[in-house]
DNA sequence: CCGATTACCTGCACGC
DNA sequence: TGCGTGCAGGTAATCG
């Protein structure tokens, strides 16, 4: 499911139910997802409260009150529900109603907080997902996180700081960008709509726009601009919805009805005045989706 | 070192 | 209706 804007969705989702709360009781399904829960998952998490629900490019952060921090990613397919205890609401918010247990339902947090008690149901059919406990002081080293690029989001991601990051790529622009150790969070949804934006081909070799100076530098400052834009727009839209994918409580994110490329194929490209048809390409084993009149 | 490909899983849409 | 095929928002391991 996710890149970055749909795991912001997802933490906002959740804060509610398990900032400043504390985890009554774990109930893990299974051993492993995409690799094995740490030993005694369930345990050591047991009657911890999250202090701080954060995000770091596609992962979830949450701060332990002792020296561990639990870290989470969705792969492809995981999703949060957030069942409350009957009678429990909280304000503005829809959630789902209790349910049975679901498929591949495979972990479960009990949490107790503010707005009472509440269940959080992690879900994810093909497990490409992962939780982790890594203790704080060695977050930053750890294997999640020591190479990992820069945010997308905020001030880092300058158009100096993409040619610096790109000057020795090879790699075409569209690698360069899936990358997680250049620029991190971004992923085949978002890569597609911000070249299409910035009229650049996710065929060109990454290091032909960090030449200093002239067209070069315009480039890249365009092409920071506009990944910050629509990671910006696509988090002010609660995300994509692509399948079922929902937001924690039950409902839609709608970021999907302004894609310009990406799924796509067949399509008039909507750039002004262009007369363009979006094609689909293969690139690194994915599908690229851009228009070949208007993006060089 | 680098870039490209494969592996890991299940579900679903599609064509026959 | 059923079955085979290919594709899906992820990262990690492996291959040249």
């Amino acid at each position: 499911m996710p890149e970055l804007p749909e795991v912001e969705t997802v933490r906002r989702g959740l804060q509610p139910v398990m900032e400043r709360s504390r985890i009554e009781k774990v109930v893990q399904n299974r051993q492993d997802l995409r690799f094995p829960l740490p030993e005694k998952f369930a345990e050591r998490l047991a009657d911890r409260e999250i202090s701080f629900l954060g995000r770091r490019a596609k992962y979830l952060v949450a701060d332990l009150d002792n020296e561990e921090v639990l870290v989470m990613h969705l792969g492809m397919s995981g999703s949060f529900r957030i069942e409350p205890e009957d009678g429990t609401t909280i304000p503005g918010m829809f959630y789902h109603s209790r349910s049975e247990t679901k498929a591949h339902d495979h972990v479960i947090f009990e949490m107790r907080g503010k707005f009472g008690r509440a269940r959080v149901v992690y879900n994810d059919p093909r497990r490409f997902g992962f939780m982790d406990l890594v203790a704080r002081e060695d977050l930053a080293t750890c294997r999640h996180f020591s190479k990992m690029g820069i945010e997308p989001t905020g001030n880092e991601l300058s158009g100096e700081k993409l040619a610096e990051l790109f000057d020795s790529k090879s790699a075409p622009l569209k690698a360069a960008l899936l990358d997680q150790t250049l620029v991190a969070g971004l992923g085949n949804i978002y890569v597609c709509e911000a070249l299409w934006r910035s009229g650049l081909s996710p065929k060109r070799k990454a290091s032909t726009i960090t030449r200093k100076g002239g067209k070069s530098t315009v480039r890249c400052e365009v092409l920071a601009l506009h990944i910050r834009e629509v990671i910006a727009e696509a988090i002010e839209a609660g995300g994509s919805s692509l399948r079922d994918h929902r937001q924690t409580n039950g409902e839609l994110g709608y970021f999907q009805h302004r894609f310009s490329a990406y799924d796509r194929e067949g399509t008039d490209c909507v750039k002004p005045d262009c007369s363009g048809v979006i094609r689909r390409i293969f690139q690194s084993g994915r599908s690229t989706f851009y228009c070949p009149k208007c993006q060089r």
